[in-house]
DNA sequence: TCTTGCCGAGAACGATCATTCTCTATGGTT
DNA sequence: AACCATAGAGAATGATCGTTCTCGGCAAGA
């Protein structure tokens, strides 16, 4: 029963590398088995088809992705949380395997759209606008869910934007944007003063 | 020899619906034969690998984009240029077809870097922020350049989260943040009033 | 000790993949 | 009339796809 779960997380984690690495559909089975050192049967046992294995590796990510962003925008102030992602996204676009947002690719490349694929996707853009709204609603906008929603875009826009043309400076062009709109759009109390 | 231009634009045009429908690795040869009405042996004479083909058909669709992205922010000021963007995203995510930008797609989808379908989709980003450049060139910023790239930010990130989350409204918080942008961000030579 | 079930390794299956080849017909050129 | 490149239709090829099946080993419970 230990060892199941150190089986999954081999899967799971070898799926999601290759997956993010080379596209859903080029990615095959021999190569999961190959990467994971899991045994075909295993994984049909656990995940009955290539579809749901895979939309349980994307959960995984999603799960870890936003772990990671959270902590990275877990300090200091309200704005300086804020401000704190796009020095982030920074360093993420900077990874060296780094490809975009692994939730926008693969629903991207599914064209179902009942998928549970892209349930996924839709379901990380949601935990990341719920999150960007504490953020926001933390800093004491009037209408938090309008500048979180700009904060989305802001993120998602840089994510495709570095992956496309490979520069990370994607990620400071958001900032400043970011800034801009912490610096116009003041908090409705009258804390938190735009210069932080 | 005129008949090479239609046989050339059936076969592009049904490629890139295919592809941009579906994906590209799960878009077959069959398809593209059924669908374009092409024969094999000709499709093979004109594009020596499926590669070479859907890199044709991403720069057939940058073509017709930019065209219409142009033709739609044509008329007016600047300023009026520059936020009719956002309503003509949006008619676009309402689109029956609409499924992101293609060409953050087939990036995402690609994983070799070297790959001819991943320079297309650099070039359109490069066509597309030249464009915007000379947008907001024209509006007469001190920094356009920099003007042009967070309105770029701003397009690919209503884009991508208009396809994950199937909202077409995503355009919508994007043009109020690009009108913030031009409210703040003043022309140097104070011609084109931040209200207009 | 004998069983029961999980797991790795890999063969086997039918389907589909990209690519090449064959055959036939058409339409323009000498 | 003879010719030749083009085009459609589709068979053939070898590889790879997702999925299932077989086998041997190994560890836990009776």
């Amino acid at each position: 029963m230990l060892e199941d779960v150190s089986l999954q997380q081999r899967l799971l984690q070898a799926t999601e590398s290759l997956v993010y690495a080379g596209g859903i559909n080029a990615t095959g089975m021999d190569a999961i088995v190959k990467a994971s050192g899991v045994a075909r049967k295993s994984i049909y046992r656990l995940y009955p088809t290539k579809e749901i294995l895979v939309a349980a590796a994307l959960r995984a990510r999603d799960e870890r992705w936003m772990q990671w962003f959270i902590a990275g925008t877990s300090a200091g102030s309200p704005s300086e949380r804020l401000l704190a992602v796009f020095p982030l996204l920074r360093s993420w676009f900077c990874a060296p395997d780094f490809h975009g947002c692994a939730f926008i690719n693969a629903a991207g490349e599914v064209g179902d759209p009942d998928s549970e694929i892209r349930a996924v996707a839709l379901l990380h853009k949601q935990r990341l606008l719920a999150y960007l709204n504490e953020l926001t609603t933390a800093y004491g906008f009037a209408e938090a869910e309008e500048m979180a929603r700009q904060f989305l875009l802001l993120i998602d826009g840089a994510t495709a934007v570095a992956m496309v043309t490979g520069q990370a400076d994607a990620a400071d062009s958001a900032g400043r944007t970011a800034q801009l709109l912490l610096q116009t759009l003041s908090p409705s109390d009258g804390l938190n003063p735009p210069q932080a």
